[in-house]
DNA sequence: CTGAAAGCGCTTACAG
DNA sequence: CTGAAAGCGCTTACAG
């Protein structure tokens, strides 16, 4: 039998300190002007009912909804894990709730900025790898409701992200340095739904490495570059190919450990000692990565996750300060980089003798 | 500027179409008799200005929260994060949203148990991994909250979860079956706090393995059983400390595939070849299993997620039906059991000769 | 079928 | 300092 106690309300605190429903409210607050003797009345009320103000009264009174959306790509992918952990550390100490919305469509991100940023929905919203457009980025002014960036950028929104050229560009540069000319590169797939709405990180490392090899007077070879979707198996068979061809590379540059995974697959199956044969450089240096000594570049994951969560309350914060005076947005919004670094480990040394 | 538009609310709707107040929230919660005139003009109305009503005054006057909590440890793991994604399949396409709450110490699970398992804060819960104690469970049927468990159990507690003796059973057998007789186990710290409120699947795999050594007439030796926190690190100087005694085990049972990553590599740092010198079985499953080609028990993480998240719908879905009229709650909550199975890969074999 | 009114449980100007 | 009252924006018995 479910006996459901009855929840008590401000108004039995009220009842049982002697006081009004409003005094009960402003000792709860924190509020100024209490006298010690009403004050030290509600807070023994307070706790002989074990009372709790209603949180949905609460955030229909106070037009605020202490929780925070994050949208977030392929949740699960332990890249974005990693960023939600750095989230979730920030967020776990504050009043806020995080509610988490997955990805997989350009439909479903539409469809989330459209029905997430809003005032009664979330009181603020952190993006995860994924570009709004400017009619997004326009309904969110509109709306009111604070946005930050995390691995993408905008003119008009506060981000906090990479620098991907510099990225594909320290990576290819750590091969050249090694020795290597015949360098190829493994991408996600560039035309990829999800790829044109992410962050571009992608075509950016891709950029990189492009300069980095020009730079150090070394032909861009087409045959070299191949992209296929974010999976192990499928990177595993781009490799092969890779590795099969008349002249092939002396080491790969993975623009993600899982694409290198599928690299250090494929290097396996045709027999080649890695680095020894093949050097491979991955990019991410998720959990893994160091179990399977894969030098790698390390983007700080967890924390992106963490200043974009620090920025969002930074925001809220002043909003709450600056009530109503319609605060007049900086024109250039908060932009961080994050840092970079080659993780030199196991899979890359200089190449084989004759190459 | 922020030129924060005014949300328009209901009334404004009821205005447009001529109606009043109520009909616009008929119309709105799919509600029986409306006249087909107003049900039209407010429908006109509320795509005209693309109305949305508030979440907040909802879910104060129905008393619902439409939120979930998931209350689990260690998130961030990739077992957790899989039966995490089961219940995001279950839930995204839901009205309801959810909110995941990581614990990482006994405190921080009583107090997600006393704070969050209220009427106000969310609809239901679903506890992983986690083993509420009976005061919990009272409280929680007091708050009327339903509450479900995943990978643990409770007399008074829908749940869902594996056969952990079954598992370490099956995966125990295996090794038998190869012709194993010197078998280790490495387990999670028996002690540490967060076994003891945990699912105590550790303890129970632990009794398989014990189980099917006795039923195989092989004698129980206590030098061949290990424990230490959940870190391949220290899996790792486990399993060396077991492979550089004088009678070194041919097989070992690890109770986590993180355990067995961590007896992998201190295979390879004594040269011991797998599966010929020695094997090595997991448990879980996780993605990286098949990269690792490790012999593992899956024990359906997903569909776990998956199911929890179906019972707990079907709760909600019953208690709406059954308004007010105090179900009698069973006697025995349903309580159904996930399938395991025995995965076969490539770091198990016979032992090697003559041993 | 439909509207006016009360109610959900807080917060906070407004008086005093 | 403190209380009575209005308000947040919905929903839903209650009349008609």
């Amino acid at each position: 039998m479910k006996a459901v106690s009855q929840a008590i309300t401000i108004r039995d605190v009220a009842r049982k300190a002697g006081v009004s429903a409003a005094t009960v409210s402003r000792v709860l607050n924190g509020n100024t002007g209490v006298r010690e003797p009403a004050r030290i009345a509600v807070e023994r009320a307070v706790k002989a009912l074990n009372f709790e103000p209603n949180l949905n009264a609460r955030r229909l009174s106070l037009g605020r909804t202490f929780t925070l959306a994050g949208i977030v790509p392929f949740f699960y992918r332990p890249s974005y894990v990693e960023r939600l952990r750095g989230l979730e550390s920030v967020l776990s100490p504050s009043p806020f709730d995080l509610v988490v919305y997955n990805v997989e469509s350009v439909h479903s991100r539409d469809r989330f900025f459209d029905e997430l940023v809003r005032p009664d929905r979330f009181d603020g919203v952190v993006v995860i790898s994924l570009r709004p457009e400017d009619a997004h980025v326009r309904a969110f002014a509109r709306s009111g409701v604070p946005v930050v960036l995390v691995d993408a950028a905008h003119p008009k929104l506060p981000s906090i992200h990479e620098d991907s050229v510099l990225g594909g560009y320290i990576a290819t540069r750590h091969l050249i340095e090694l020795g290597h000319r015949r360098i190829a590169i493994i991408c996600d797939e560039l035309n990829a739904p999800l790829s044109i709405i992410g962050s571009h990180a992608n075509q950016s490392r891709l950029e990189g490495y492009r300069k980095a090899l020009t730079e150090a007077g070394i032909p861009i070879d087409p045959s070299l570059f191949r992209e296929g979707p974010h999976a192990k198996h499928l990177a595993r068979s781009l490799a092969r190919d890779l590795l099969l061809a008349p002249d092939p590379p002396t080491a790969i540059f993975a623009v993600s450990d899982t694409h290198a995974m599928g690299v250090l697959e494929a290097a396996r199956d045709l027999g080649l000692s890695v680095p020894r044969d093949l050097s491979v450089i991955g990019y991410d240096d998720i959990e893994v990565a160091e179990y399977l000594n894969l030098t790698t570049i390390n983007q700080s994951l967890f924390e992106s996750g963490k200043r974009g969560a620090e920025m969002l309350l930074a925001m809220l914060e002043a909003d709450k300060a600056g009530e109503g005076q319609t605060a007049p947005a900086p024109d250039a919004p908060l932009t961080e980089e994050i840092e970079i670094r080659l993780v030199v480990r196991g899979t890359t040394s200089a190449p084989p003798h004759g190459r």
